[in-house]
DNA sequence: GATTTAGTGTACCGATCTGTACATATTTGA
DNA sequence: TCAAATATGTACAGATCGGTACACTAAATC
């Protein structure tokens, strides 16, 4: 068992609690699609939150890992970079896999603001927020933490709507809009 | 019992599902939040999917009826309307009952594009779309549908992150930004 | 006044929920 | 090789899930 199976159970939990939600899968089925044994999981974790906390965790390290790499590998210039949010978050929309944000829908599920599954989401949000927020200091624009609160709008919008609307026609009005507040900048 | 239990039960099952979230809201506590037996509740609607989708069409009825009527009532010409949309939002936000869009939530927990509850939260959107598109035509802007879908991108981004941030702060950010896209159009 | 209608309360069904107990198997390292 | 550490499978506890059965009651209508 070199490859710990606690971080095992991690990785095939955020799949299916991407795909069936977090109330809706249960322990047992979280069993069959992991194959990993009841008894393990309450070894490495103390409750079901506990698992889907490190879940959460597991999540934003990869997304937060992907996003950026690949803003900075789409474009040079820090103002560039800000527009390349709306191109990489297209592609996102593109993938097949694509089922929304993950932390808007633990933050749906739990609602209580004091609830870690809650907190934890909006750390996440709190953390692009300031990436984005860095990027926008570097081009030298004035009031940079401003417009990154606002870029941040349209990426939350267009997930939302990408998802409802099931295309990613969202992501494109998202860069437009991107575009119109970039330039009064 | 002439105010008739069914439209009773829906109006009270509005708070509930709002407050405590659809599959964390159980049918006994539905019984002792709205005191409305089981028997009954069973006897107006064939499932609990059922009471849900008539729960969410009071919702967009209230909510659309509100929100427009609000609009209107705090501002003159279609262009001045296309700005209160923002202020109309921040007072939402500030509604001590505020808990975020109960269609972005219900889409969160029913996935699945076909399931009626997910396709009916699709259309609450899209008609609140189509009003955003009329004021935008009617205020003789250039590409009117294109700029309803982006003030929408601010909207439902500002919902996201003011339930994240557990402030309004966001809808002052969404009008500073509709300021810019409005004047760009 | 009898009958239909709408609602109640309680008890229950089978399934599923999170979490535990316990005895067994497999792997690992000394 | 042998013991410690990690797994596993099964069975179950106690609660809750959506939904039904049934006997009863209050009220409106004829």
């Amino acid at each position: 068992m070199r490859p710990n199976k606690r971080d095992e159970l991690v990785r095939k939990a955020l799949d299916v609690f991407y795909r069936e939600g977090f109330n809706a899968t249960g322990m047992d089925k979280l069993v069959a699609e992991t194959g990993i044994s009841k008894t393990s999981m309450y070894k490495h974790f103390r409750t079901k939150e506990d698992i889907i906390l490190a879940v959460l965790r597991l999540r934003d390290e990869r997304f937060r890992n992907w996003f950026c790499r690949r803003i900075e590998e789409i474009a040079e210039g820090p103002k560039d970079r800000l527009l390349a949010i709306f191109d990489v978050l297209q592609e996102w929309f593109e993938t097949p896999e694509f089922k929304g944000c993950m932390f808007i829908k633990a933050v749906s599920e739990f609602q209580d603001p004091e609830n870690p599954i809650h907190i934890q989401s909006a750390t996440h949000k709190q953390m692009l927020l300031e990436y984005v927020e860095d990027l926008a200091t570097q081009a030298g624009l004035q009031n940079p933490a401003a417009l990154a609160r606002q870029l941040m709008l349209l990426k939350e919008g267009a997930i939302v709507l990408a998802v409802m609307q099931g295309n990613a026609e969202a992501g494109r009005d998202a860069k437009a809009a991107a575009t119109s507040l970039i330039a009064a900048a």
